[in-house]
RNA sequence: GUCCCCUUCGUCUAGAGGCCUAGGACACCUGGUUUUCAUCCAGGCAACAGGGGUUCGACUCCCCUAGGGGACGCCA
C-alpha cells in the first residue's frame, strides 16, 4: 500500500502557518515511506472562499519549498484537487446514506437550533441536535420536499455506546456517541459540509494517512461513522498539537502574525520558518535544532511529536533565521537572496515613480525608500500623538482601518483609498485626520511617498502588522476596550449598508 | 455548561523505571574577543503542577486533584 497523506486548507484567508506546519509533518510522513504527499483546496464555503486567497496558500506553501505531488496546479489521477470542482458527486453518496437509513432529512430553522441549544446549555446538557426530524414519517417528508421546504441533510448517529477514536499519538480516545452531533452533511444550498466532503475525497483519493490539527479530534467520530456507512476502510489519524500564541491560547492572527506572507515579508528565510515549525514539537534525534527539509525527511518519526501544545516564539525563530543566514549563505547568495526578496528592479521600479519627483540627488534615497523593505517601524507613544487627537481616538481609528482592511480583497490603490475616505465619513472625520496616524504607523514619519501606493508596496500583511504595532504601541486593546469597539464598529457598518 | 486532549526551566525541547546532582537551545545576566556594535567563545540564572499509589527504586507506569488548551455552526 503507497503511503498518502493531504493537506486541505480552506481558502478563506491568508495562508496560516497553522497550515504549513500540518503540510510539513504530512509531507515528511509522505515522503519518507516514498509514498505521495497532496494537497486538496477545501473551498466547500462558497460565501467565504476566494480565489485570491487559494492562490497565495499556494504560493506561500511553494515558497517554504513544500511541494505537493498532487494539487490544483498538478493534476494527477485523483483529481480534482479543488472541492468546488467535485460537488456533483456528493449528492449520490448522501442519496446513498439516505437510502440506507443513515442519513435524514431536517427541516429545522436556524431559530429553533439555536434555541435548542441553549436550553441545553441551560439544562447542563451537551448541545447536540434533538432528533425531532427523524421522526418524520416518509410521507411528511416528501409533502415537504415537495412543497420546496428549505432543508438539510443530517447523519444519524447512535444514541448511546463508546466510539473509539483511534489516534497515532495518544492511543485510543473514547468519545460517547451520545456527544457526538447528528452533523449536517447536505447544506440548504446543496454543497456538502466539509465533514462529508472531507470523507468522500479523502477516500476516493485513497489518503492513508490523515494529519491534522487537534482541533478535529472531537469530529473524528462523525468521520468514523461517516466510513463505516458507506462500508469503508477507516484511514489512520494522527493529531498534531496546536500551535499557540504566547498567552497559551490557540494561535490566531488578533494576537500574533499568523500569516505565512508576512513571516516572508518580514525577511525570514524559507528554510528557517520550516526548521523552526518542524522544532516545535518534534526534535531530531540528536537534539540538533538546525536542520534542512531532507534531513527532517530522513529522520522523522512519528513517536517524536511531543503532545503539549508549542508557543510560537517568535524570537527563537529569528534566531535561527540568524544561523541560516550566516551558516548556509555565502556573500554571493547572500545578495541573491536579498534581492529576490525586496531590492530587485521589478520592486525598485515600483517605487521609483513615487520618490522621483521628491528627490534632488541620490544619496535621499535611501533615507526615504527604507520603509518600503523594512519590518516593524520604531516607533514610541509620542510619534503617535495627532494634533487634535487623542490617544484614544487615534487608537480608535486604527483598530477600525484595520478591521476594514483585513477584508480587502482586491490590494489596490483605488479600493484603499475609497476605504479611508468611508471611514473619514463614518467617523465625521477629515480624511487627512484618518490619514495621519497612518503616516506615523506605516512609515514611521509623519511625512511619506502617497500612502496608498505605499501601501500596495507593502503588501497586505505588512501594512496590517505595522498598524496592529502602532495600536500595541498606543497600549493595545484590552478585552474590554475591543468589546466596546467592536460594537461601534459593526454599528457604524450597519449605518453603512 | 457538556465532552475531549495536554502538563519537565519564562519559551522550544531531551528524557521510554536506576545512566538525572534532570541535559541542550532561545531569552535574560556576567565575562572574554572586537576601536564600537553584532558575531563568536566562556560562565551564570532557571523546571519534573500537587497528592496518593505500584516498585528495592519513578520525571518516566496507574489513580485523583489542580491548571492550561480545544471542540460543541447549514465555518473549516
Amino acid at each position: 500500500m503507497t503511503i498518502r497523506t493531504r493537506v486541505a486548507p480552506s481558502p478563506t484567508g491568508d495562508p496560516h502557518v497553522g497550515t504549513a506546519y500540518m503540510a510539513l509533518f504530512s509531507l515528511c510522513f509522505a515522503r519518507q515511506a516514498k509514498g505521495q504527499f497532496v494537497l486538496r483546496i477545501e473551498d466547500t464555503d462558497a460565501a467565504r472562499s476566494t480565489p485570491e486567497s487559494e492562490q497565495s496558500i499556494l504560493d506561500s506553501l511553494r515558497w517554504l519549498g513544500l511541494d505537493w505531488d498532487e494539487g490544483p496546479d498538478k493534476p494527477g489521477p485523483y483529481g480534482p484537487y479543488r472541492q468546488s470542482e467535485r460537488l456533483n458527486i456528493y449528492k449520490s453518496h448522501v442519496d446513498e446514506l439516505l437510502d440506507k437509513g443513515h442519513a435524514f432529512h431536517c427541516f429545522c430553522t436556524q431559530e429553533r437550533l439555536s434555541e435548542m441549544r441553549a436550553t441545553q446549555m441551560q439544562n447542563k446538557e451537551t448541545t447536540r441536535y434533538d432528533g425531532l426530524c427523524i421522526s418524520l414519517s416518509k410521507e411528511a417528508v416528501d409533502e415537504k420536499l415537495a412543497a420546496g421546504e428549505e432543508h438539510v441533510v443530517r447523519m444519524k448517529v447512535p444514541n448511546d455506546g463508546t466510539c473509539v477514536v483511534k489516534d497515532g499519538l495518544r492511543g485510543e480516545v473514547p468519545i460517547e456517541f451520545s456527544q457526538v452531533d447528528m452533523q449536517v452533511l447536505l447544506k440548504s444550498d446543496g454543497n456538502p459540509t466539509y465533514h462529508l466532503a472531507v470523507v468522500v475525497v479523502d477516500h476516493l483519493m485513497e489518503i492513508t494517512h490523515i494529519i491534522r490539527g487537534e482541533e478535529w479530534i472531537n469530529s473524528a467520530p462523525k468521520h468514523m461513522l461517516l466510513y463505516d456507512y458507506f462500508g469503508w476502510d477507516m484511514p489512520e489519524l494522527i493529531h498534531m498539537p496546536l500551535l499557540r500564541n504566547p498567552d497559551k491560547s490557540k494561535l490566531s492572527k488578533r494576537k500574533n502574525p499568523t500569516s505565512i506572507r508576512f513571516y516572508q515579508r518580514m525577511g525570514f528565510l524559507p528554510e528557517a520558518v520550516l526548521n523552526y515549525l518542524g522544532m516545535l514539537g518534534w526534535s531530531m534525534p540528536d537534539g540538533e535544532e538546525k536542520f534542512s527539509l531532507p534531513a527532517m525527511i530522513e529522520q522523522f518519526d512519528v513517536s517524536r511529536i511531543s503532545l503539549g501544545a508549542p508557543v510560537f516564539d517568535v524570537d527563537k525563530l529569528k534566531w535561527l533565521n540568524g544561523r541560516w543566514l550566516r551558516e548556509d549563505l555565502d556573500d554571493d547568495g547572500f545578495a541573491d537572496r536579498i534581492s529576490e526578496w525586496a531590492y530587485n528592479r521589478e520592486n525598485l521600479k515600483k517605487i521609483i515613480p513615487l520618490i522621483k519627483e521628491r528627490v534632488d540627488i541620490f544619496s535621499e534615497v535611501s533615507d526615504m525608500i527604507a520603509f518600503f523593505a523594512a519590518g516593524l517601524p520604531d516607533i514610541t507613544e509620542t510619534d503617535l500623538e495627532i494634533k487634535n487627537q487623542s490617544a484614544d481616538e487615534t487608537k480608535k481609528i486604527l483598530q477600525f482601518a484595520l478591521w476594514d482592511l483585513e477584508a480587502v480583497t482586491l490590494w489596490q490603490k483605488e479600493p484603499l483609498q475609497a476605504l479611508f475616505e468611508q471611514l473619514a465619513e463614518n467617523l465625521d472625520l477629515k480624511i487627512r485626520d484618518v490619514l495621519a496616524p497612518m503616516f506615523i504607523v506605516l512609515s514611521g514619519k509623519p511625512v511619506s511617498p502617497p500612502l496608498f501606493d505605499s501601501m500596495v508596496i507593502i503588501g497586505p500583511d505588512m501594512t496590517r502588522a505595522r498598524i496592529k504595532h502602532g495600536i500595541d504601541v498606543l497600549g493595545g486593546v484590552s478585552k474590554k476596550q475591543n468589546k466596546k469597539l467592536e460594537k461601534e464598529y459593526q454599528t457604524l457598518r450597519r449605518s453603512r449598508a
